[in-house]
DNA sequence: ATTTCATATTTGTCTAGGACAAACTCTTGA
DNA sequence: TCAAGAGTTTGTCCTAGACAAATATGAAAT
C-alpha cells in the first residue's frame, strides 16, 4: 500500500502523481521513457521513478500539444525552445480584439486579485450577456490559465483560487435565472475519471440562455447510472463534458458503450476539448468540440421535435 | 492503442472499463485474480480479460464495503448472500428527535424529487437560520445519504443529484451574504486525495455567520501550495476538511508536515469525520471533529487577538 | 483493563520487457 | 481528388516478481 502522496521530499513526484497531473497513463509514461528517452526520472531508494517538477510541466505541455493533433514522435524529439515556439504559434493566434482583454484578466489571476476579477466579471457579464461572456471570455480564459500553469507562470494555488472564484460567480449568475420547464431536457455530467467540472457549468449557462432545461448531475457518473438517470429524469439529451486531460480513445470507447446502453430516442452529445482528438465520427453521437456547435445541436433537436 | 472490441459479446467489459466503473485500478484487479481467484474474467481472441457484468456489479459492491472499512481478504472469500448481509448490517441509527425529519428529507432524495428538496431547504433555512440549518439538517443529512448509498438503498445518480442540488442551494444562500473584511481570515481547502468538498462549503457558511472571512481555495491543494497561499492571502488560520474516507494516519502525517512548514503564528485547524480517527493530539493543530468545536476555536482566536 | 511496543500478515502499487491492434502516414493507381 | 494498400507509430494489455505501508496479532508493562 504505497502512499498515494509520498510527500514530495526532494520535490520530485512519483509516477501516480504524474499520471494525475498530466493525464498521461503510467503505461504511457513508462513506454515513452523506453522508446524516446524522455522523461528521465531519477529513482528513489526503492528503485521507483521520481519525476522532476520541470519534466512534469514539460509533459503537461506535450500533452496539450498532443491534444491539438501533434504526434508524440515529433514532440518528444524537440527541445524546450522548439516546444515553446509551437505553444506560442496557436496561443498568439489571431491578435484578436479580445486578446488584450484576456491578458488583462490573466494578470489579475497571477496576482490573485480576486476583487478585481469580481469587478471584471460583473462588468463583462452586464456588457455581453451570459452566453457571449461564457464563450468569449470564460472558456478562453480557462484555457489560458491552464497554459499559464503548464508554463509555470502561475502556481496551483492561483489556479485553484481562480477556479473557485469563477465557479462562485457563475453560479451566482445562474441562480437568478429560472430554468424550469424548458426543452430539451439535458442531463449534464462527466464520466468517472473526469474531474473537471467547470465545463458543465458553462454548458449549463448556455443551455439556460437558450431556454433548455439542464439537469446538472455533477462529475464522475458511471455509465450504468447515467442510463438510469436519463430514464428517471426523462432526459431528451445526455451531454458529457471531456477535458483535454481525458484520453480521446478512452472517451470514444466510453461513448460507444454509453450509446449502445442508451435508448436510441435519447440523443447523446459530447463536448469539450477532450473530444477534439476523436477523428472518426461515432454513430448516434454528436461531437461538440466548440460551443458554437452546441447551438446547432439545439436547433437540430427543436427541428426534429 | 488497443481497442476493445467494443461490444462483441453481449456485455463483457474490458479491464479499462471495469477500472472506470468500479474505481479499482487495473493492477488491483489483476492481483486480486491472482491471489484470491476473483474476479474470473474470460479472455477474448486476443488473450485480454473480459469481465462479466455480474462480476463488475459485485466488484462495485465490494468496493463500497471496502470504503466502509472491511478488508479485501475477508470480502473476497464471501459468497453473494454473506455480502448482501454485510450490506444491510449498518442499518439502525440512534433515533434522535430530528430523526423523523431527516427521514423525510431522505425519502425525497430516494425519489430524486429536487423540487420538494428545494422547498424544504428554503423552509428550514428561514426557520432555523443558516448556521443551525447547516449543523442540524445539512451535515447529518449528508451522513445519512452516504450511509444509504453504501447500503445500496440509493444509487450514485441520486447521491450526485442530491449533492449537486444542495451545493447550488447553499451557494445561493451564501451569495447573498457579504463576507468581506471580517476576522479571522480563514483559508479553506482539502489535501490532495480528498475529493469531498461539501464540508468546505458548510464551514464557509458557519464562518460567514460568525463574522469571519473565509477564503475558499477548493479541494486538493498540495501542502507547499497551501503554505504559499496562506502567506500571500495573509490568512490567520488554515482550515482543512477531512471526510471519513480519508485515512487517519495519512491525515495525521500530512498535518504534522503542514504544521512544520507553516509559520507558527498561523493557526491550523483540521475538521471533518476524518479527524475522529486521530488519537494523539498534534502539537499546534486544533482538531475539530464536530462543528461545535469550531465555535470554540473561533472564540479562542478572538481572545488571543 | 487498557496502553505500548514488537512482530507477522495483508494488500496495493511499482517494476521489466514483450506483444499486438488501432490509428496514423505515405505511397500507388484510378 | 479520392480510394486502397503497405508501412510506421503508438497506447494499452500481458506476466510475474518485489516491496513498503497499513493492519492485525500477541506479549509485556503500566
Amino acid at each position: 500500500m504505497k502512499s498515494i502522496h509520498p510527500l514530495p521530499d526532494p520535490g520530485g513526484l512519483p509516477i501516480a502523481s504524474v499520471e494525475r497531473e498530466t493525464g498521461l497513463s503510467k503505461d504511457t509514461l513508462r513506454v515513452w521513457e523506453r522508446r524516446y528517452g524522455f522523461p528521465t526520472p531519477t529513482r528513489d531508494a526503492n528503485g521507483e521513478r521520481v519525476y522532476a517538477p520541470d519534466q512534469v510541466r514539460r509533459l503537461a505541455q506535450i500533452k496539450r500539444l498532443l491534444d491539438r493533433g501533434h504526434r508524440p514522435g515529433k514532440l518528444l524529439a524537440l527541445d524546450d525552445a522548439a516546444l515553446a515556439a509551437l505553444d506560442q504559434v496557436l496561443g498568439a493566434s489571431p491578435a484578436s480584439p479580445a486578446d488584450a482583454q484576456l491578458e488583462c484578466w490573466l494578470e489579475r489571476v497571477r496576482n490573485h486579485d480576486t476583487e478585481a476579477l469580481q469587478r471584471l466579471f460583473f462588468q463583462e457579464l452586464a456588457r455581453r450577456g451570459l452566453s457571449a461572456f461564457v464563450q468569449d471570455i470564460f472558456a478562453p480564459l480557462i484555457v489560458r490559465v491552464g497554459e499559464a500553469w503548464s508554463r509555470n507562470e502561475i502556481g496551483i494555488f492561483e489556479e485553484h483560487l481562480f477556479s473557485q472564484h469563477m465557479e462562485r460567480l457563475l453560479r451566482t449568475a445562474l441562480a437568478n435565472m429560472t430554468p424550469t420547464g424548458g426543452t430539451p431536457r439535458v442531463l449534464l455530467t462527466t464520466l468517472s475519471g473526469e474531474e473537471h467540472h467547470l465545463g458543465l457549468l458553462m454548458v449549463e449557462a448556455l443551455l439556460v440562455t437558450e431556454g433548455a432545461e439542464p439537469i446538472l448531475l455533477g462529475p464522475q457518473t458511471p455509465i450504468e447510472e447515467i442510463v438510469r438517470a436519463a430514464q428517471l429524469k426523462h432526459a431528451d439529451v445526455v451531454c458529457l463534458s471531456f477535458s483535454s486531460a481525458f484520453a480521446p480513445t478512452q472517451a470514444a470507447k466510453a461513448l460507444r458503450e454509453l450509446r449502445t446502453a442508451l435508448p436510441s430516442q435519447r440523443q447523446l452529445w459530447a463536448g469539450g476539448a477532450g473530444v477534439k482528438g476523436i477523428r472518426k465520427p461515432l454513430e448516434g453521437v454528436s461531437l461538440v468540440p466548440e460551443f458554437q456547435e452546441l447551438f446547432d445541436c439545439l436547433a437540430a433537436w427543436h427541428q426534429q421535435a
